[in-house]
RNA sequence: GCGACCGUAGCUCAGCUGGUUAGAGCGCCGGUUUGUGGUACCGGAGGUCGGGGGUUCGAACCCCCUCGGUCGCCCCA
């Protein structure tokens, strides 16, 4: 290995970034494809969002007193002099582009996107400053039914990551924005009773964000949680029939949930439905995926009126129930090409080129994969290949006879039929290699 | 923003209450052996002990500052 020049210093990564490599790849990389695999059932259309938008679309729809406006954003003036913000949600931007690119034309707009997110947050565990999320919206949609559509396609999604069992959906409802106000204001008069009592950071939520109270985690306002008004007791006659539509919709597609009275959302904007997948494996960052209605974001965005639905899910936490090492995620067989002499090079590389060309499906995978190395040969490249766990190596050896100058080795040990399809593989190899040797 | 723990080769770590040239395994490079269901052996390269300051005859080890990591609080997906 090279030396590092010395005296000059190795920029370091960025705290809370990360490079992600190796099976946490492959893990990330499963997410993504799935995730992409159900939104397309779904009909979800794909949409592409830019990473910064102008600060006021972030302010304004999550509100300026959240934590997330007011000390976790990434806020900058570009040279123009303007304020431009790290997108640190999805929805704000989605939302923004549904009012200013026209899309109320194809309401309701069901779409889709996912990529990074920036937080300036303290980094911990499924936690970072830059990370990334799955989201998926439904748009101009005030029927419930819109709501179900989005929590069975949730579902589904974490059956097809395997990751279902041991995450549960915890479902409630804030009510329309009425039964909201006036719970909200039932919450302040009760908490206000007691809040000398209180813990310390509930007494600042009691002014800037009541509802968090409900889900505190410090004893000393446990106790009073218990007793504290129930939205069930302020949601208004639409409002209660709206949530019973929802979870009658759930129970008909077969999707277990709870209720939650105490699940409330922190941005502003939700109403009605608020939802979580929760999970007991990853300690402190135990929410999966979550989201809500926000019928007034697009109000408060300065566009017309408009109801809709989302959910947003942290990819790293996902990736990380599904990750291990164990998890073969492509269980497509790996021939290693290795020439058995260097005067085998050429015709090695030839072989692997052909492979390589013919491999290709009409449903745009492949059969197989070629691995190759850009130098060695015989021994030490055959361990090499095994080390890159392959199925089966290919050697390449000089011989007078087509036939005598490959043969196949089988690394993992299958047999029978499996062993005859790797063999039928090879069988697309160009003219004079019409047969090979091999042992399964 | 607050708290706890941690920071020694590319990786995972050892280094006794501060005491001579800082170690192991894996990996890497070279070689010998072995014709291939993760060979065996020999040799080699590689470390400002995160960084800076202090205490001491002497610091990887003690103290302070700083940077970074991990896990909580907060917030949130």
């Amino acid at each position: 290995m090279s030396q590092q020049t010395p005296n000059i210093p190795t920029p370091q990564a960025i705290r809370g970034t990360q490079d992600i490599f190796g099976a946490d790849a492959e893990a990330f990389a499963f997410v993504v494809e799935t995730f992409e695999r159900v939104r397309k059932l779904y009909r979800f259309r794909r949409v592409e969002m830019p990473v910064f938008e102008k600060t006021a679309v972030f302010s304004r729809s999550l509100g300026e007193t959240t934590d997330v406006v007011s000390k976790e954003m990434y806020s900058f003036e570009d040279r123009g002099g303007e304020s431009l913000t790290l997108r640190p949600e999805f929805t704000a931007g989605i939302a923004r582009a549904f009012i200013t690119d026209g899309w109320q034309q194809y309401a309701p707009l069901k779409v889709a996107t996912h990529g990074p997110l920036f937080r300036y947050e303290r980094p911990q565990k499924g936690r970072y400053r830059q990370f990334h999320q799955l989201d998926a919206e439904v748009i101009g949609a005030a029927e419930p039914q819109a709501d179900v559509e989005l929590l069975v396609m949730a579902d589904q999604l974490l059956k097809e990551l395997g990751i279902a069992d041991g995450v549960t959906l915890q479902l409630n409802t804030l009510g329309d924005g009425a039964s909201r106000d006036a719970w909200r204001a039932a919450l302040i008069e009760y908490f206000r009773a007691h809040a000398a009592e209180l813990s310390e950071d509930s007494q600042d939520r009691l002014e800037r964000n009541p509802l968090r109270i409900l889900d505190s985690k410090d004893p000393r306002d446990k106790v009073f949680t218990g007793n504290a008004p129930k939205i069930d007791d302020y949601l208004s006659a639409e409002a209660q029939d709206f949530f019973g539509k929802v979870t009658s919709g759930l129970d008909a597609a077969g999707v277990d949930w709870t209720r939650a009275p105490t699940l409330v959302r922190g941005l502003d904007y939700y109403r009605h439905t608020a939802f979580e997948f929760v999970t007991d494996r990853l300690g402190a960052q135990g929410t999966v995926l979550g989201g809500g209605r926000y019928d007034g974001l697009m109000e408060a965005l300065g566009g017309p009126a408009t109801p809709a639905v989302g959910w947003a899910a942290g990819i790293e936490r996902l990736a990380m129930l599904v990750g291990g090492e164990s998890v073969n995620f492509d269980p497509t067989p790996v021939f290693a090409i290795v020439p058995d002499s260097p005067s085998m090079r050429d015709e090695a590389d030839r072989i692997a080129a052909h492979l390589r060309s013919v491999s290709t499906r009409p449903d745009r995978n492949s059969d197989y994969y070629i691995w190759t190395s850009f130098k060695g040969q015989g021994k030490k490249l055959a361990e090499k290949a095994k080390k890159e766990k392959v199925d089966a190596i290919l050697f390449v050896r000089e011989g007078e006879k087509p036939e005598d100058r490959l043969h196949l080795t089988n690394v993992k040990g299958s047999q029978g039929d499996a062993m005859d399809d790797l063999f039928n593989i090879l069988a697309r190899l160009p003219a004079p290699y019409t047969s090979l040797s091999g042992e399964g």
